[in-house]
DNA sequence: TGTACATCAGTGAACGCGCGTTCACTGATGTAC
DNA sequence: TGTACATCAGTGAACGCGCGTTCACTGATGTAC
C-alpha cells in the first residue's frame, strides 16, 4: 500500500541507529579519539566488519552523532532566548529548560561538550558549524524583540554567541551535578539564573 | 658549594620535563585519552619502561600537565581582570593580553580548553579545581573595587565565574584563528571586546 | 502467482601491528668511612 | 683522597591482547518478467 521502507533498509537503519547508540553510551566515559569500531560493534552485537556497511569510520560516525545531539539542542534554544529572556520569571524558565534537556538528553549534551573541542578534527568542525548555525538563527529571533531597536547586526550576534556559550557552560555543569545531591543542582540554578540577570541587565543597558 | 640539585636528580626532572613537553606537543592533536605511553617515549627518545619511573600512568600525567598549564594562565587571569575591566581602554587590554597569552602558551591554552570536558577523569577533576581556585581568587580581587560596594559574595563569586569561563570562551576562539587569516583574529578581537562590554555594563548596573 | 537472477547487509577468518606492563639487568651517581 | 657498597634512572627482551582493515562468503530481500 504506502510505500514503506522495504524490510532491508529499515534493518539497514535500524543497525546504524544501534551503532549510534551504543557508541554514544560508550563516549559518557572516554572520548571519541579513544573509542574503538570493535567496541562499537561488541557492543551492539554485530560483526566488526558491519561498521564499514554504515560508516567510514568513528570520525564519520561523530559527525554523525553531532547532527542528532545538536538536532535535540535546536528547539530548546530558541525556546530558551526566543521570547528576551529578561524578566526575572522569564530567566527560570529558561534556567529550568536547560536542566530538563540535560536531565533528558545527558549524553548528547556530555558528547557536545566534550568534542567541541576535543581531538577529532571533522567533529569539531561540525559542532562549531552547527553552534554558528544556532548563534545565526538566535540572532534573528532576538532582532524581532523590541529591545532590540538601534543594536547593530553586529552586536545581535555577538549577544546571540553569548547566548549560546553561556547555555552549553550552564548545560555541563548540570551534567556535572546530575549524579550528585539535589543542593549541587540548586546551586548551579541559582548561579545560572544570577549569570543571565547580568547578561539581561547588560543587555538593557547596552544603548545607554 | 651551594647544594645544587644533583646530578641525578637533575637529570631525571630532564626527562621527566622532556616527557611532558613531548605529550604536549603529541596533544595539539589529538585528546589525553588516546595518547599512548609508548608514543610520548618514543618522541623523547627514552625506552617505554622509563616511563613508569615518573608517572603511574598517563592520567597521571595529565595531571601535572593541568598545574604546568594553569600556572602559566595564573598570572594573566590576575592581570587580566583585576583593575575592575571597565572602561575601553581596560577591556581592550584585557583582550590584547588573552590573545598574547594564546600565542606564547598555544599548547597549554589548547590541553585545558580540551581536557577540561574530556575522556580523564582525573585531569576533568584538577581542571575544575583549579579553575575554581582562580574564580575564587579572582573574587577577592573583585571585592576590592569600589564598584564591588553592596555585592553579595555569591554575587562576587558568580561575577568571577563569568569573567573565567569568558575568558577561556575568547582564548579558545584565538587558538581556532592562530593559523588563519589576520582577519579572523581581528574579529575575535571585536566580538571579545563586545561582550566584555556588555558584561561590564551589566556590572554596573546590578544594582540599580 | 511463480520463477530466475541481482542486490547487498552482515559474516568470519586472517593479517600484521602497536599497545601496556613485567622483570631482571646495568652502570653511573651518591654515600659512609 | 680513596675504597667499598647502596641507590636508582634508564634498558631491553618478552608477554598476551585487542586493534583496524582485507577479503571472499552467505542468504534473505528485492526486482523483472
Amino acid at each position: 500500500m504506502s510505500h514503506t521502507l522495504g524490510v532491508r533498509q529499515a534493518q539497514k537503519l535500524r543497525t546504524r541507529q544501534a551503532l549510534l547508540d551504543a557508541a554514544l553510551a560508550l563516549l559518557e566515559e572516554q572520548s571519541l579519539s579513544s573509542l574503538g569500531l570493535r567496541e562499537v560493534t561488541r557492543a551492539v552485537g554485530v560483526a566488526p566488519t558491519a561498521f564499514y556497511r554504515h560508516f567510514r569510520s568513528i570520525a564519520d560516525l561523530g559527525v554523525a552523532l553531532v547532527e542528532e545531539a545538536l538536532g535535540s539542542l535546536h528547539p530548546m534554544i530558541r525556546t530558551t532566548v526566543s521570547p528576551a529572556a529578561d524578566s526575572e520569571e522569564r530567566i527560570a524558565r529558561a534556567v529550568d529548560l536547560i536542566a530538563g534537556h540535560v536531565h533528558e538528553h545527558a549524553a548528547h549534551v556530555r558528547f557536545i561538550a566534550r568534542e567541541r573541542h576535543g581531538g577529532v578534527q571533522p567533529v569539531r568542525e561540525a559542532i562549531r558549524e552547527q553552534l554558528a548555525r544556532f548563534a545565526r538563527e538566535l540572532k534573528e529571533e532576538l532582532a524581532k524583540d523590541e529591545q532590540a531597536a538601534g543594536w547593530s547586526e553586529e552586536d545581535l550576534l555577538m549577544l546571540a554567541h553569548l547566548y549560546v556559550d553561556q547555555m552549553l557552560i550552564t548545560a555541563s555543569l548540570f551534567l556535572e551535578a546530575l549524579d550528585g545531591a539535589a543542593s549541587a543542582r540548586e546551586q548551579v540554578i541559582r548561579l545560572a539564573r544570577r549569570q543571565l540577570r547580568l547578561i539581561s541587565i547588560g543587555r538593557r543597558h547596552w544603548l545607554d
